[in-house]
DNA sequence: AAAATACCCATGATATACCATTATTATAAC
DNA sequence: GTTATAATAATGGTATATCATGGGTATTTT
């Protein structure tokens, strides 16, 4: 199982330490640095949260050897920098740093949720309005797809 | 492990001597050469820094440029004739050279900025002005940097 | 000799490792 | 189908190790 799938509601305890669901520690196990990279997501109220090969990976697409250019130099900037690398404890928790919770405005309750190869960190109510959105854009785009349909 | 992630802020004591951040150090703990390479950058405020390795492979691909061409030339006049062997000491602390200093402004306070294969050193007021800009523009181009993301 | 550098050790803060307890889920027995 | 039991996971608290930092002393360099 490599897969981040499901949501799953924890608690932060007073330490801002939080148990990192065990389906997703399964997902990691193969992986040398045991625990969770973790970055502001930069569009959108959540933290963004990967195994360390994914970082890897983006790393070598990333790594062209100019060093220099422009166009890579934001991506790496807000990304590579912004980002923390969360080991888990011998309970498999790690501990969110103020800055990744302020940016998500996360307080007493966590949300993980699986999106397949990576995963993201919400504050639960921002999640929940978070998805109301999404499904309702959902529904509109597909009446506009039947209304097509029926043109057509 | 060997990615140079986060950004990490400590300080310069009156020897002129920093502690480069431990997780760092771990990601150069393979290398022969117990230290860290530094180099002005030629475009920012701020000093590139890497391990050897890093500047070994830079090495190799200029010498696949012409020998004596103007790129090849600007590049070793920039890069390897700029750049300083720094050494850590006992505890895993370089000395900044004034050369080095005084390009990024810094003075008191230095931060190590995690930029995937290399890192940067930066003056903290300097460091935050650049990166929100960096922020601003990657939020503004956000779909290309998706699509990069995506395929990583 | 003076200055710069390398080496060594001390300390406080903080994060990590460890152990105990509670809760939840799954399994088995009745 | 319900209850009992076991297994796994989450939570809470404490002890320990690591790290950044500061200072001292020796060693090299010029």
């Amino acid at each position: 199982m490599t897969l981040f799938l499901s949501t799953f509601i924890n608690k932060l305890d007073k330490k801002g330490r939080v148990s990192v669901p065990a389906s997703f520690r399964l997902a990691l196990s193969g992986q040398t640095f045991q625990g969770i990279v973790a970055f502001r997501s930069y569009k959108l109220p959540t933290i963004e949260g990967m195994g360390m090969d994914r970082m890897q990976r983006l790393s070598d697409s990333v790594d062209q050897l100019d060093l220099f250019s422009d166009a890579q130099d934001d991506l790496t900037a807000t990304i590579f920098a912004d980002s923390q690398m969360l080991a888990f404890d011998g309970d498999g928790r790690v501990i969110l740093s103020q800055h990744l919770l302020d940016h998500a405005h996360i307080k007493e309750m966590v949300v993980f949720v699986g999106r397949g190869t990576t995963f993201q960190i919400w504050n639960p109510e921002a999640f929940e309005r978070h998805q109301q959105e999404a499904r309702k854009r959902v529904q509109e785009k597909q009446a506009t797809l039947k209304l097509r349909a029926d043109n057509a």
